[in-house]
DNA sequence: CGTCTATTTGAATGTACTCAAAAGCGGTGG
DNA sequence: CCACCGCTTTTGAGTACATTCAAATAGACG
């Protein structure tokens, strides 16, 4: 169990000294996930908030008549959860699932409140991460407001390509916000034109 | 120029004493606004964050074609920025206007910094700002995925009653993301299933 | 090898857009 | 105070983008 990655994801905002990381490590709960589990469930409470160490999540709402919408996807050194409701207390309105098998670091709500107490330096480093979250999801809605199906096709590639070789198709036109048929028709279209 | 307000926004999360509070306002420049004013424009250098003491903002994207998509509107006790930018010192991609007569303070990125040195509950306070945007803008990422227009129309009324009062029907419109032509379809035929 | 799911293709449909023109509304100046 | 101007809103016809449904093909996994 290797907290390297971790470690280094902290320090690219904040600086420990090694009594605080010793505490920020003995916080964090180690967690093996195998392929295609589910991390969240809609409807759980949504106690934790994970960091990836390596492998995949998504995230994706499942409305009344069946069709998912992914919320976001996170690789190897992102963080996720579901975020309003780790926030306020309130059951999980999505599901985060695995797409392969997972490394992973829980934190509680409880610790990261008790982390704000002891080392307020932690205060900074969500505030940049939340920036960083908000200006991303921002951008996103731009995206959803002003461009085609298939410009966000090609900017999602461009923005995400680690992402785009672990996931699928389907998964990549329900986080785009298009029907799995019609994404395909845009991706055949892109190769014609290329060729 | 009663900075009551801006106080009271601050003391929702984090409790400055006297002195503290006097850095704070000494900070803070004031500023009138006439209606349709531009606080911001595109390309322009985004060095302050702003807080809207009375009157109401729209910070909106104006891509090649003349078209308008609105990023955000902002009301009494909000604050309003080209987030990416101001925190990046990147020239600013939107264009922040005044809806009608506003009394705003801004404050300056360099400030800020220095309030975040010298008084680092505003890590605190702007964390949890950040959270509430980052939050909000994944729920509104989530119903452009998930709701159709007359969903999201209905939403939008639902969720900010006191800002459908001073906009106009366009200016929803394009905060939607659908054109005001087929807006102006919607709540027409809103109107006759109710009558 | 067989099963399950993802992807592709196509036809019919629906949702939302474009363009154009008319009507409404608010502000400004004569 | 009224007439005019500019902008918003409405309405409608024609079009384009995206969905639904169905069926065939391809891939992944046990």
């Amino acid at each position: 169990m290797n907290t390297d990655s971790i470690l280094k994801n902290i320090a690219k905002h904040i600086e420990l000294n090694n009594e605080e990381q010793n505490l920020f490590i003995s916080v964090l709960n180690f967690k093996k996930v195998a392929h295609k589990k589910f991390i969240l469930q809609e409807g759980e409470a949504c106690n934790y908030i994970y960091y990836v160490h390596s492998g995949a999540l998504r995230a994706f709402y499942l409305d009344k008549t069946g069709k998912e919408s992914t919320i976001m996807f996170a690789i190897e050194d992102w963080w996720i959860t579901d975020m309003f409701c780790f926030l306020n207390k309130k059951p999980a309105m999505v599901f985060i699932e695995s797409i392969n098998d997972c490394l992973i670091y829980q934190l509680s709500k409880e610790n990261l409140e008790m982390l704000y107490i002891k080392i307020p330096k932690f205060e900074r480093f969500f505030r940049i991460l939340m920036q960083n979250a908000y200006t991303r999801e921002q951008l996103r809605v731009l995206e959803n407001l002003s461009l085609t199906a298939a410009e966000r096709y090609q900017s999602f590639l461009l923005k995400y390509p680690q992402i785009a070789k672990v996931v699928t198709q389907k998964q990549i036109a329900s986080y785009l916000g298009v029907t799995p048929e019609f994404l395909s028709n845009i991706v055949s279209k892109n190769k014609k034109s290329v060729s």
